[in-house]
DNA sequence: GACTCTATCTCGGTA
DNA sequence: TACCGAGGTAGAGTC
């Protein structure tokens, strides 16, 4: 990784247009050659950047960067303040707990949750436009599709409108109602799935978590 | 800013669990104090962070970051390879050009562009599921809602087509039509909108900004 | 490669 | 402050 403390400008012309006044910022390199431009002000992400794989070009003058996109990153080299290079080495990367996958798995574990009587079809169930989260049956015998977020927003509810037109042209399932379920529900998320005829349901991650573990201890205990 | 390269593991507890295994990274601390940890990786973003308001504490064998939201960041520091910080000054900031917000600021002040004889009612009209970019009256009185993107595609349509719903419902407005704005507007999105009774048009950006150029100018000569 | 969807999204605007 | 929509979204997974 290579850090530059460098006075410069910069221009940017691809998806947008974009230009940095001369300022004194951050240019860190990567060993695959992704590059970002950081500022020290109040923002995490950088100013502009040049993702891998790309080109890059230095002068004296000028650094420049351009990728098989046609987007170009030009930055004017005022003074160079500082340049460093480490070698990292390979990163073991991250470990993840708690994203929607996980909230799948334990609703798909205990779909009665969402409806007394709900069980389970399958996760993931495919449609020509993608899949299903969980496709259940209700007690009587009724199709039921699920959508799963971690924050229940306007395009979630799309999303399941979507599938429940698709699954309701298929003879065997039809009809199908939804079910939309978040740990946090927006509002007009909300209103809108009402609209549509769709169930929009909290559900509480940690509850959850924690029925689950009591039921894995009283299966041991068995 | 200061750069700290340190061999280190780390953990994240918050809106997720999450563990990094011991290895060699770049920790970054902004002037604010959002914090940073890259690994020299094929990803342009941080591995772990923590953005500000947030309290950094550093001990010898670990730093903690804690925030209101009751997120903590724990970086375990086995070995400081190198520590530098520098004075990076204000930045100036982003000077961005051919965004959403341009185009439909360009079609506010022309909306008669899109159709001859279109009148601005107003801007981000809202309705109860979000604002509608554009609400203009059309030759004759109709009630036109007007949907700006950059690039026009099958999500931009959907969300016009909720609108106009919301906005058939009240009898003030009703009935709505809707146009569909965007620089370039895909294939599937114009068939979408065709079967919707929506227009699509696709705008010229640079030909708007000249037209409003022109008209600046002739109104300074006034 | 094209398409789809998630995200500790981030960020800016507005009520 | 919370909520909502845009993003050069980025990044991962699937087909």
């Amino acid at each position: 990784m290579r850090l530059v403390i460098v006075r410069c400008s910069v221009d940017y012309k691809g998806r947008l247009e974009a230009h940095l006044p001369e300022a004194t910022r951050l240019i860190m390199v990567k060993a695959d050659g992704t590059l970002a431009i950081h500022s020290d002000g109040n923002a995490s992400k950088p100013l502009n950047w040049m993702v891998a794989p790309n080109v890059l070009e230095t002068h004296d003058d000028r650094w420049t960067v351009t990728n098989g996109k046609g987007e170009l990153l030009t930055i004017w080299i005022e003074e160079v303040l500082e340049d460093v290079t480490h070698d990292l080495g390979e990163d073991p990367g991250l470990i993840k707990d708690g994203v929607e996958a996980h909230l799948q798995e334990l609703l798909a574990a205990q779909p009665d949750v969402l409806e007394e009587g709900l069980e389970l079809i399958r996760r993931e169930y495919p449609t020509d436009i993608g899949p299903v989260d969980l496709l259940c049956t209700a007690e009587g015998g009724q199709t039921v599709a699920v959508e799963i977020k971690r924050r229940g927003e306007i395009d979630g509810v799309e999303q399941l409108a979507r599938y429940l037109e698709r699954l309701d042209n298929d003879p065997r399932l039809a009809p199908v109602r939804g079910i939309f379920a978040a740990q946090v529900i927006a509002p007009q998320a909300r209103v809108l799935a009402e609209s549509r005829g769709i169930h929009a349901i909290e559900v509480d991650y940690d509850g959850l978590r924690e029925a689950e573990d009591t039921e894995l201890r009283l299966f041991d205990l068995r």
